[in-house]
DNA sequence: TGTACATCAGTGAACGCGCGTTCACTGATGTAC
DNA sequence: TGTACATCAGTGAACGCGCGTTCACTGATGTAC
């Protein structure tokens, strides 16, 4: 749906390009996905976008003002997989939770350079605020699909855990391939998911 | 009981150190620690080993060798922190496994920026093979752990997808800070540990 | 035990590279009147 | 509608930095005899 963007765009004049936060953005997507997080520099994603190298500068905070928009477009993108896998057949609260479950691994597998950078943030920096508000909507959304699964009375951060603890992980382990090279079966996962919660804690 | 090591060791006469390639290693340890993955660097190990920064070149093939040799490092502590909190407690197979498990854990935290490296690898490096010698003992040491819970004619690798993505999903979450900055409970993930393999499968 | 010599490990200077950042500039845009 | 002017976004040259790598070198070690 974003195909036919417009790339480049040497169209206009030389100076005002009018777009250029949003294409330095796309242009830092492309690069990560071609050469990972270590390709993530503002003269690189400059010159993708057709600038000058020192035009970012009007527009981020140096470097890390430009990853973390990068990495806010990643959140972005990985709540809309989510909402999207989700919305996909029966509207279960148990479906609902192995949808919200599939869009996560399908965000990681189509564009594994922006999960490796969504998640590559700890919680250490400076920038944690910034990022605290780009993530949080998609965390809700995880948060949300586990809510019907909580035993009355008890802390939700439990169930919570053990879902997004067994998602994360297995799609950690398939971007680093530490499932060898052949196939990758889903089910055990989404299988082991059916149990979490389901009956009243022994 | 490293710790008598012997650090910086001026005291020998300028040439012919005698334990560079490990005094190497082991700088790079401290450098992966302090700054991260990025200050992993030829020259910041030959610093901080005492020794000009062509030194290297003799022990390792480029950065990458370097990279690689630490790695191998990581993935050697990584398996003796498994089997020395497995041997902990009564050795039922159960309780192997959540000792494995709890060294996994202990692991991750006592050495993040180990624990980042050895899995920062991709499957499409030309190292893969020298990684896969160096980190096959340690997965074997998960696998090990997990094959009295696979059922008569299962593929083991339901099971071993199960534990690892679970444990290892939660160990990620931790060390990029993503359960808030307070408390990180063990407990729901090592109780649904539990329940893996504990039921012939519905 | 002593000498000659090959080998090897570390030195220090030098190289080119890509990076982030600064700076004076310039041309386009938008606004006041 | 037209003119003057402030503002803003992008330019291109320059800077210093840390990096990996190369290279002739040199001093220590180990071996042959």
């Amino acid at each position: 749906m974003h195909s036919g963007e417009m790339t480049k765009q040497k169209d206009k004049s030389k100076h005002h390009h009018g777009n250029l936060r949003e294409a330095l953005v796309e242009a830092g997507v492309e690069l990560l996905t071609e050469g990972g997080i270590p390709a993530l520099t503002l003269r690189k994603c400059a010159a993708k976008a057709g600038v000058s190298h020192a035009a970012p500068a009007h527009h981020f905070d140096g470097v890390e003002g430009l990853r973390a928009a990068i990495a806010g477009e990643g959140f972005r993108r990985f709540r809309l997989a989510m909402l999207n896998a989700a919305d996909k057949g029966p509207q279960t609260p148990r479906n609902r939770l192995k949808g919200i479950c599939r869009g996560y691994l399908d965000f990681a597998r189509q564009e594994p350079a922006l999960f490796d950078l969504i998640f590559s943030f700890r919680a250490n920096s400076k920038l944690i605020g910034d990022l605290a508000t780009s993530s949080a909507p998609s965390y809700q959304v995880l948060r949300d699909a586990c809510a019907p699964f909580v035993p009355e009375g008890t802390d939700p951060v439990v169930i919570e855990t053990q879902v997004w603890s067994l998602i994360h992980g297995y799609a950690q382990l398939i971007l680093t391939g530490r499932f060898g090279a052949g196939s990758t079966p889903d089910e055990p996962v989404l299988a082991l998911l059916d149990q979490i919660g389901a009956r009243p804690a022994p």
